[in-house]
RNA sequence: GGCCCGUUGGUCAAGUGGUUAAGACACGGCCCUUUCACGGCUGUAACAUGGGUUCGAAUCCCGUACGGGUCACCA
């Protein structure tokens, strides 16, 4: 069977070089995990920081795990994270396709050049059915591995089903270098003679992506951790091929607890979950950037990150070698802070859908109540419980009118109040200012500290003890006439 | 179990032979104040462990413990 020279060598051809090319390669499942997330973060700093090429690749070679609209999920993430591909499934590129169900052409003739090297073999082996135990068997044993060519040839006329496999030398060690984990060294006895190329065709994971990989160009490979051991197997294909290895940065996993990494299955939030909790992409990254990875030297203190400055700052050399748990108070405060920063116009505009939800009333001014929840909110979805009472004052308890720091009492509350009502009710115009002025002057004329009067209005105002804002906010935004009306009803509340 | 990797406060972490061992979150206290927040100040709290090497180890070496990963025709 000869190969076809020339095939490879227009593979090659193809490949870009001298450039950093770095590459995001999920399996399509549906969602985004933090985790994932983060790698893909790390592999597009990587490839921005160093003015490269960042490419997106969708390994879908396990036929029986495809889920439909999965890749919409990646695509969708990717865009809204600013995470932009230069090169890609739907972009097109050089070195396309980048879907591996449509290479699947690509890998038998690669893996058949291995077994030209004396790399890879022929395995005519019956599936091992069952898995337990079978650990006894060892792979260097396995009989295909010396089958004379014409047996081989034999089988192959016969149809019988194959699979490739490396062939792992029995003797030595292979060495493989990381970035943040440097040499592993490891006896190539505690290598098995992995699968290559499946029975259905298609390549395994490993295969495809050594493959894949250098076809691609990729520079950096950035993987989770637990590729960590299957490396050294790369290497060896690396070798046999005669390619270059390329630069390999293993993530540790991003953890739930001490014990387990974060996973769907025991409910944690994926990054479509964290969005519908409330959390602002540009927090959730900064946040995810920062869970393993931290910046060198003089930025060491530095937490509040843009994209871009990621961009500038991002090294490699600070990716932390051990599991981070990921803690949902530090990303809140994270958040909050973005909130926070954001200009108040911006921010109107992104809470008010969650004011709306609990404020239906058109007359009030959502971008007067977003002012008072800016700096009072963590999260988007804190907001709706937080400005209900705009909408219907709630059935409050008259004892919320007693409050000991503000010197009030029912009694001192009913005085408060029907001062107030004419006080506010005589206002030729209803402005914030208005409405302070009146009430400070009428807590000085009444010798009063300002808290004995604000909040019993507060109260009667909004019926709730803790409120966003202050009684002058609140009363300005419910309107004169709604004030007034809350105010008459508190007083009735205390008059019994 | 074999092999590989990891271990600085509750959490994220800086630190690369000499530091009073940063900073942040969370937590406590104080201040500010019109409730709650914001903001400011402040406090509690850490080098898993035992041996080396060294004048000197969080930093280097070995062992131990604990944790994680991997040993698929899954990725």
């Amino acid at each position: 069977m000869a190969l076809d020279r020339s095939f490879f060598e227009e593979m090659e051809a193809r490949i870009p070089k001298g450039k950093v090319r770095t590459r995001f390669a999920p399996s399509p499942t549906g969602y985004m995990h933090v985790g994932n997330l983060r790698t893909a973060l790390y592999t597009w700093l990587i490839a921005r920081h160093n003015h490269g090429t960042f490419i997106l690749r969708i390994e879908d070679t396990d036929q029986g795990r495809l889920v439909e609209g999965a890749t919409d999920v990646i695509y969708r993430t990717m865009a809204e994270c600013g995470l932009t591909h230069d090169e890609g499934p739907d972009v097109g590129g050089p070195v396309g396709p980048y879907i591996q169900s449509q290479r699947r052409d690509l890998y038998l003739p690669y893996a058949q050049l291995l077994v030209e090297k004396g790399a890879a073999y022929y395995c005519f082996c019956e599936k091992a059915e069952s898995e337990e135990d079978s650990g006894d068997f060892q792979r260097g044993d396995d009989p295909c591995r010396n089958l004379s060519p014409e047996e081989i040839r034999a089988n192959l006329d016969a149809g019988k089903p194959y699979v490739i496999r490396q062939r792992i030398p029995h003797e030595g060690t292979t060495t493989f270098h990381d970035v943040s984990f440097g040499d592993i060294t490891v006896e190539n006895s505690t290598l098995d003679d992995q699968v290559l190329l499946k029975r259905d065709g298609l390549p395994t994971y490993n295969f495809a992506n050594v493959v894949d990989d250098h076809l691609m160009g990729i520079t950096h490979v950035v993987r989770g951790s637990e590729y960590l051991s299957s490396a050294p197997k790369y290497n060896l294909l690396y070798e046999a091929f005669g390619w270059d290895i390329p630069t390999y940065v293993h993530c540790s996993p991003v953890m739930r607890d001490q014990h387990n990494k974060m996973s769907k299955r025991h409910g944690d939030p994926s990054y479509e979950d964290l969005i519908a909790q409330g959390y602002l992409t540009e927090a959730v990254l900064n946040y995810v950037a920062l869970l393993g990875w931290a910046p060198k030297g003089e930025l060491g203190e530095q937490e509040i990150f843009s994209l871009s400055q990621l961009v500038d700052a991002f090294d490699i050399a600070g990716i932390s070698k051990s599991p981070a748990i990921f803690d949902i108070d530090k990303l809140t405060y994270f958040n909050a802070t973005y909130l926070r920063a954001m200009a108040p116009e911006a921010f109107a505009a992104v809470a008010e859908p969650y004011i709306r939800q609990s404020v239906k009333n058109p007359a009030i001014d959502t971008a007067a109540v977003a002012a008072l929840l800016q700096a009072r909110c963590e999260k988007l979805t804190d907001i709706p419980e937080k400005v209900d009472f705009f909408d219907s004052l709630p059935d409050y308890d008259a004892a919320f009118f007693t409050n000991k720091k503000s010197k009030t009492d029912a009694d001192i509350s009913k005085t408060m109040l029907e001062a107030a009502i004419p006080a506010l009710d005589g206002l030729s115009d209803w402005t914030v200012d208005s409405v302070h002025d009146a009430l400070i002057d009428l807590a000085a004329s009444l010798g009063v500290k300002n808290a004995t009067l604000m909040w019993p209005v507060r109260i009667a105002a909004a019926g709730k003890l803790v409120t966003p804002g202050g009684a002058v906010e609140i009363c300005h935004i419910l309107g004169r006439e709604e004030t007034l009306r809350r105010l008459k009803l508190g007083l009735e509340k205390l008059r019994g």
